[in-house]
RNA sequence: UGGGCCGUCGCCAAGUUGGUUAAGGCACUGGAUUUUGAUUCCAGCAUACCAAGGUUCGAAUCCUUGCGGCCCAGCCA
């Protein structure tokens, strides 16, 4: 596999400052802080290896270096336990332990809590009884000001009451909020009093119903970070307009010692875009509930959980990351490049083993009723110390159907009508003939096949075809359900308005589902595809990468995963 | 139309305290090897940095004015 070098980006760039000014010491801590209310996709992967990759380039120079892994936990109505397990095990997945520094900013409550009465106290936050719909009435708008809120001035004694009573479960949801003291005028919207605390009589999956105030995000996560001693908090553009928030906040409990310089700083870097997927939580969730797909670990979702299913690996992503690179520019990254990297890796780990996805039966007339001989094929062609195994060969054979044409097409060189091909890792043959029933679907080949052509022998090299099929004896071979997966959507930008569409006109992006993402094949398999457990990958030669099913797969009914085809530079339709 | 950010080869992306010939990867093209139309190997691939002016001996890098794209008005994160 091709090892890309560790490519400079400009957040490193920056931590490189802040290690040769010793802003934070030995140390560069990170943190991946998912919100539990869902599954990991792609876009995850990227923020994962960015995070905890970096803590892992930094250790042999700033020894104290970590990552941790924070659930965002502070909206008890959207979040679940479940989502917090499979997330810990798609970051472990990918490859990274977080035990020892796996955290929860439900576990800060107490602290957030005290902070939040200091800032009551210094008169930087106040209790606002306004409704929802008040408070978006006064907020103003992109180009007007907001206007204050008629409780804006009460006194820090009759907030720091009213803020405890909250605290104590005396008001309904709704009907108070704590909000930061800033500037209603500010350009910035994120300025115009933000909510810090909210009202939400609600079951939280880890404090229980000892809260019924919950901290907001802006509030939540910048001191979650302090707490942590987070010297670089990475995360993606949308959320460059709260870090004058996050540094508000920081700065002012700074001010009243809660935190000691330096603090966290906010860095934002583009979030993955790709074709021909969509990574958004809210369309991810209308795929799976709206039965588009089989649940959150379906191959074709780009989940990391559909990805492992899908047979793509940990080193394919750490490899796209690479890729792809850091920066602040929108991108769209095509979805070829996440192939073309899990074929990179896949290459160079997977064993090869032949499969017959669609079989047609081939006859070597010439060859011996009854008797049968033993074939070599390597396990990798470039790996000779991984070793060969046999595959038998007789009279009746599986080949591929698309590796016979009655009429061939120009430019095909495998099995034609009076053509010769070789059989994989045994003999050239000779097409005879081939029967067809009544809708002309050719259902047996006819071929003679050369006793002095056999691969490994003296002389078989002797003369050349260029084509070269691979087959399974019938005897020999077992059928498998292969289901071969493809792009989930059939158009690069899912649900996007295309050339020539009706100025009214709405897509929806469901419309653009692939429906020939996945189809399910009876193949044939050698025997040993049966065995392997699941989870385990494999080249189906001349075909491409497959998984054994993780969930599906036994020995009795073997299933295979088609993960990526292999480059075709002649099939491609 | 308020604020913030971005615009370097088909796709990513270095370089942006101004200094000879604009990194690298992917894709692509050509050639070699090849019992996977795969892999591998070798070679090629931006007089050009959104545009137009300007400053300068010298600019992708500085200034001006435009153009294009993304984000923000949740008691979501």
């Amino acid at each position: 596999m091709t090892e890309s070098p560790i490519a400079s980006h400009f957040i490193r760039t920056r931590i490189d400052e802040d290690c040769a000014q010793q802003t934070y010491g030995d140390k560069v801590v990170t943190r991946f802080p998912p919100e539990p209310n869902g599954f990991l996709h792609f876009g995850h992967a990227k923020s994962i290896f960015l995070n905890f990759g970096l803590a892992r380039d930094y250790l042999a120079q700033c020894p104290q270096s970590i990552c941790n892994l924070r659930f965002d936990d502070t909206n008890p109505t959207k979040e679940e336990t479940e989502y917090v397990d499979a997330i810990r095990e798609d970051v472990s997945w990918l490859g990274f332990d977080a035990t020892g520094h796996e955290f929860y900013a439900s576990d800060y409550f107490e602290q957030l809590y005290r902070c939040a009465e200091l800032l009551i106290q210094a008169d930087l936050a106040y209790v606002d009884s306004q409704d929802a719909d008040a408070m978006r009435a006064t907020r103003g708008t992109l180009t007007e000001p907001g206007r204050n809120s008629p409780f804006r001035n009460r006194s820090i004694t009759e907030n720091l009451v009213l803020f405890r009573q909250m605290r104590a479960g005396d008001f309904p949801d709704g009907t108070h909020i704590l909000r930061a003291k800033i500037d209603m005028a500010a350009p910035n919207m994120n300025l115009r009093d933000p909510a810090i605390y909210r009202i939400r009589h609600a079951h939280h999956h880890r404090s229980g119903d000892a809260w019924c105030i919950y901290p907001m995000y802006d509030f939540a996560h910048c001191v979650s970070d302090a707490i942590e001693g987070i010297t670089h908090s990475l995360c993606t553009l949308e959320f460059m307009d709260h870090r004058p928030l996050y540094d508000w906040f920081l700065d002012q409990l700074a001010t009243l010692d809660v935190f000691q310089r330096p603090l966290p700083q906010q860095i934002e870097f583009s979030r993955l875009n790709l074709t021909y997927v969509v990574l958004s939580k809210r369309k991810l969730i209308q795929l799976v509930t709206g039965q588009h797909v089989h649940g959150w670990d379906d191959p074709r979702l780009p989940t990391l959980k559909g990805a492992r299913r899908r047979g793509f690996t940990p080193e394919g992503f750490r490899l796209f990351t690479d890729r792809i690179g850091v920066s602040k520019s929108d991108s769209l990254i095509d979805y070829s490049v996440l192939e073309d990297c899990m074929r990179d890796h896949l290459n160079d780990t997977a064993e090869r083993r032949v499969a017959v996805l669609d079989p047609v039966k081939l006859v070597l007339t010439n060859y011996p009723e009854g008797q049968s001989e033993e074939c070599y094929a390597p396990n990798h062609p470039h790996h000779a110390d991984w070793g060969k195994r046999v595959m038998p060969l007789a009279r009746e054979l599986w080949i591929e159907r698309d590796d016979f044409m009655p009429e061939p097409v120009k430019g095909f060189f495998r099995l034609v009508p009076g053509g010769e091909v070789r059989l994989r890792y045994g003999y050239i043959i000779k097409c005879t003939g081939f029967d067809q029933d009544a809708e002309g679907r050719v259902t047996c080949v006819y071929a003679e096949y050369d006793p002095d052509t056999k691969s490994g022998t003296p002389g078989s090299e002797s003369r050349k075809v260029k084509g070269n099929i691979h087959w399974l004896s019938c005897d020999q071979a077992l059928a498998a359900e292969i289901r071969l997966y493809d792009r989930l959507f059939s158009v690069p930008a899912p649900g996007a308005r295309r050339e020539g569409d009706a100025p009214d006109l709405d897509r929806d992006f469901l419309d653009d589902l692939n429906p020939n993402a996945m189809q399910i094949h009876t193949g044939m398999i050698e025997p040993s595809l049966a065995t392997a457990a699941p989870e385990s990958r494999f080249q189906f030669e001349r075909h491409g990468y497959f998984v054994a099913d993780q969930v599906d797969h036994t020995a009795e009914r073997p299933v295979y995963n088609r993960t990526v085809t292999l480059r075709d530079s002649w099939g491609k339709k």
